[in-house]
DNA sequence: GACGGAGATGTTATAATGTAACATTCGATA
DNA sequence: TATCGAATGTTACATTATAACATCTCCGTC
């Protein structure tokens, strides 16, 4: 893979990385839009994908948005807690899940490719926050 | 609540039950616009809001697309597999994978309202189909 | 039976998300 | 430097979703 291949790649990712909380792909946009003026969607895109292939960020389906991977590049399906309250992410892995969640799935003969994991609720910060207030 | 303010869901909910198959919001207003013509996407969008928070249909997050419950209103997170060839989903209960997910997310203080559980693979009969071809 | 309130639905308009299809450019390599 | 392939640019559009406000319908009450 060459080393333009990853540019735009890197871009994005930095950005992602400098905002702890997902955004959607049209945000990523609009800040490298600073930059690259020309900048359209089907770039942003095209490069989300590469980096949620790579592992290198995730895709929040239930937001329709996306994170910096916080664990640097594993490849196993992470579980996604997305706080109701601030917006932010805490990414938590876990094989035995996965396991447990494969054998649920194929116990009708289903072959599971990919996990999508997410719970929305409170992070502790904001929860504390609440009790204090 | 009364009757009336449930037409629409019954036809939404008859919709999703006649295809086996997840439904866009778009696809459920097509079949009804045969009967309402003038049908418009906040209708559809509303109705489908009340049946997810009736436990009567469910809404895919990773496919932007709806599907009728299997289990008939039931109030915890189902396992949503999600066959890639055929496109078929199967529902499953499972009290103590999300006791499991609860207590992973709840690691940090995380408390936990909803979960989002979706596996995509090739479902057992497009399996053994391809076996055969 | 007229009136009014509340919730459901209609209506209009638009925002937000995502992608198909083709043109162009860049960098590596022969 | 000629050329090939991958990445990106560009145009145009498809799909998904919702805000804001108008209207209607049911139901109870006077």
């Amino acid at each position: 893979m060459s080393e333009r291949g990853q540019r735009m790649q890197a871009q994005v990712l930095a950005v992602l990385r400098s905002r702890r909380l997902p955004m959607s792909a049209y945000e990523v946009l609009r800040c490298l839009r600073e930059e690259h003026p020309r900048l359209a969607p089907p770039t942003i895109y095209r490069a989300l994908a590469a980096l949620t292939e790579r592992g290198k960020a995730h895709r929040l389906e239930s937001l329709n948005a996306f994170i910096a991977c916080q664990r640097d590049g594993h490849h196993d399906a992470s579980i996604l807690s997305i706080c109701t309250d601030c917006g932010a992410v805490e990414e938590n892995l876990s094989t035995d899940l996965l396991t447990t969640l494969s054998s649920i799935a194929g116990k009708s003969g289903f072959a599971p490719t990919r996990h999508v994991i997410e719970v929305h609720g409170q992070c502790g910060i904001c929860g504390s926050a609440e009790g204090r207030a």
